[in-house]
DNA sequence: ATCATATTGACAGCGTGCTGTCAACAAAGA
DNA sequence: TCTTTGTTGACAGCACGCTGTCAATATGAT
């Protein structure tokens, strides 16, 4: 989508931010479709990994930073979760009222199940692209989270 | 992330995964505030955006398909705008059933605004970037749209 | 012309993100 | 110790994506 007045830079910038728009929604999708057969959703499965492979345990205002989600979401996510019995709360010495959340068996056989799952899709999808491309959109897409963040204040 | 049996092209590709969600939630919020003060959101930005820059009146179905969305999301975003008196519809001598998308005056206005307002934000944003890899990262994230959509009758 | 199939608009309902608000608690300074 | 400030959990409510369903309409094959 090139404006009026759009730099060549500019003009492709847009054009990037036109595309992301229906990537992730297949991104979503497909996420659905690799979490549907264990009972969770895309949402849940990417809280329960960031608890999964977090070095220690955190409570849930740390997941959501980690995740760049509102610490609300993944409240939520996080005590549906629980219900499901495949995390708990554990108590935190450091904060009465900031329970740790802490991976059960049931919750690390559910993630190890997707991880199974997840491996061979990314691998098969990831053959037919370059790999400098896909290091070079991870940083492009990083800095450009960081550059819309700074905006916020201003 | 790297679980245990990713290739190296399947760990960047996870790790391209990972960081495109904050980056779409940053983007989504710069998209607010960038339609907040003319009254719109986003999502509703984005469906005035297609139906402006379309060559000729697309009915809704037509605009979804083009944006990556279900069709009734888009007729709710559409119904809106109508609402608001920035958008109508229009008879298709082609299909009784499905209306053409019309922008009003108002709507033109509304669209130009933004307009006003995006070209030297995001030709701002994208003065530090290198256009290379932000038209290779065009290329990319839609090559991945489609392999990821082909996966769904699998 | 008739019938099967696909598409559309409309509506209901759900999942998940957001914001706003409140009380409980923690941490740091006066 | 007391007060202030920041963080947290909990809850309500909203925006917007999705699916499912229905009747009306279009389209294409027979």
């Amino acid at each position: 989508m090139v404006y009026k007045g759009h730099s060549t830079m500019g003009a492709a910038l847009t054009e990037l931010f036109l595309v992301s728009f229906p990537y992730h929604g297949a991104l979503m999708a497909a996420g659905e479709r690799l979490t549907v057969d264990v009972g969770l959703t895309a949402a849940r499965w990417q809280v329960l990994s960031t608890i999964a492979r977090s070095d220690r345990p955190e409570p849930v205002a740390n997941v959501a930073r980690i995740m760049g989600l509102a610490r609300q979401s993944v409240q939520r996510s996080a005590d549906e979760l629980a219900r499901a019995g495949l995390i708990t709360f554990g108590p935190n010495p450091h904060h009465k009222r900031a329970p740790l959340t802490l991976l059960t068996q049931k919750g690390r056989m559910a993630f190890d199940e997707i991880t199974r799952k997840q491996v061979p899709w990314v691998n098969a999808l990831a053959k037919d692209f370059d790999a400098g491309a896909i290091v070079a959109a991870v940083g492009l897409l990083k800095a450009l989270r960081e550059k819309l963040e700074q905006q916020v204040g201003e």
